[in-house]
Order: structure tokens, then C-alpha cells, then sequence
DNA sequence: CATGGGATTGACT
DNA sequence: GTCAATCCCATGC
């Protein structure tokens, strides 16, 4: 991935990330669930403004947001945009495809599907912590590759958020086992739109 | 300074 | 299906 492939509307990129390779160290998985966020949107961290903590959101493109969730969880996003504008996309799931003996040993799990099936577990499975917050995706430790494929997409509301509920801006292939929760009624996905 | 609320997960009924 | 764990941060007094 080059800095203009994240330069552009976060919708855009979600959709593009989803069959693309997550890679940290010996860990790696292809992205099977993204969700997009954008400053325009109240669930968005960058709705409030600019604070040290949305600091990195509002900064240049192509750099990992990590922060954490529920006192517990780390989550990973990828900046996206012009610097100036807060905006990200979550990754929610991955299908493990390298370092999997990692993997299970920092998961205390051994099935496939239960490694990275969550944005918590796969940060957890991938060794990405909080210090990681600010990391350059280009030439930093971790990194976004191309896919082999570009998997048939699904789009449909962001998961466990109240406010902007109904934007469709989470994407995932078609028929994964690794997704994060099972789609209620699957939807083809055609086009995403990008906020005013 | 006190408080409320999460972009979750795993264990339990 | 329900629910607690756990802590950072934004907000309000």
C-alpha cells in the first residue's frame, strides 16, 4: 500500500482494505471486516475535535490508531484522509495466514477462526499493543499488503456503537467464518458514500 | 476533582 | 440469552 491509497475517503478505503494482508513480525491474516470512521459521524473519537487523544486521527494518513477499549482491549485503525481531517477504519477481523503457532500462544486458543475473529483478538494475536499508537504503516513494524483476491463484499451497520447506527460503512467478505458477528441478512454490497 | 461511558470479550445462567 | 471486568478520556461541577 503507498500513502495515496489512505489519502482517500474513508468509505472508499474500508471497502478496499477488506482482502488485503494485515502483517506484524511473523503474524499475519487477511482483513475480512472493516468499519469506517469519519469526523462528520458522532461515533467517530474525532467527532469531539481535536484532543490529545484524537491527535493521531487528525494527523497525515497511512499511521495506526490504537487505543484502548473497555479498560481491556487494544484496537488497531488505520488513519485515512488528508491530515486535518479525523478520520479511520477499524479492523474488526482477520483469517490468520502466517505465524499461527503465535497466534495461538498469545490467544491461549488453537482453532483458526477464534484467533483474530474480533478487533480485540486480533490485536491481541498480532502482538499490536498500545505503544503502537502513531506507527507509520509505511516502512513502520506493522503493515497493510495487497491481497491475492478481491473477496465479494457485504455492507451493513457498524457493530456495537448507539449514535450514527445506521450508516452501512462495515464491510466484509462474503461467507467468512473469522467475522467478528454473524451478518443478520446479508446484503451485497454496491457502493459507499463519502460524508459532506 | 468526580463521574459516566464506551468501536469488547469471555464466562456464566 | 445476560453480565462483569477495567481504565482512559471527555465532560461537568
Amino acid at each position: 500500500m503507498n500513502r495515496a491509497f489512505y489519502e482517500r475517503g474513508v468509505v472508499d478505503v474500508a471497502r478496499d482494505l477488506v482482502g488485503c494482508v494485515l502483517r506484524h513480525g511473523e503474524t499475519a491474516g487477511t482483513i475480512v471486516e472493516t468499519e469506517a470512521y469519519h469526523e462528520t459521524e458522532p461515533a467517530c473519537h474525532a467527532f469531539v475535535g481535536l484532543t490529545e487523544r484524537t491527535r493521531i486521527l487528525f494527523g497525515p494518513p497511512a499511521r495506526a490508531y490504537v487505543y484502548r477499549s473497555y479498560g481491556i482491549h487494544a484496537l488497531f485503525n488505520a488513519v485515512c484522509e488528508d491530515e486535518g481531517v479525523g478520520a479511520a477504519v477499524l479492523i474488526r477481523a482477520l483469517e490468520p495466514l502466517e505465524g499461527i503457532d503465535l497466534m495461538r500462544e498469545r490467544r491461549g486458543l488453537t482453532r483458526p477462526e477464534d484467533l483474530c475473529s474480533g478487533p480485540g483478538k486480533l490485536a491481541q494475536a498480532l502482538g499490536i499493543e498500545l505503544h503502537h499508537n502513531g506507527s507509520d504503516l509505511l516502512g513502520g513494524p506493522i503493515a497493510i499488503e495487497p491481497g491475492s483476491e478481491s473477496p465479494e463484499l457485504i455492507a451493513g451497520p457498524r457493530i456495537g456503537i448507539t449514535k450514527a447506527a445506521e450508516l452501512p460503512w462495515r464491510f466484509s467478505a462474503a461467507g467468512s467464518r473469522s467475522v467478528s458477528r454473524p451478518w443478520p441478512k446479508a446484503q451485497p454490497s454496491t457502493r459507499g458514500q463519502t460524508p459532506a
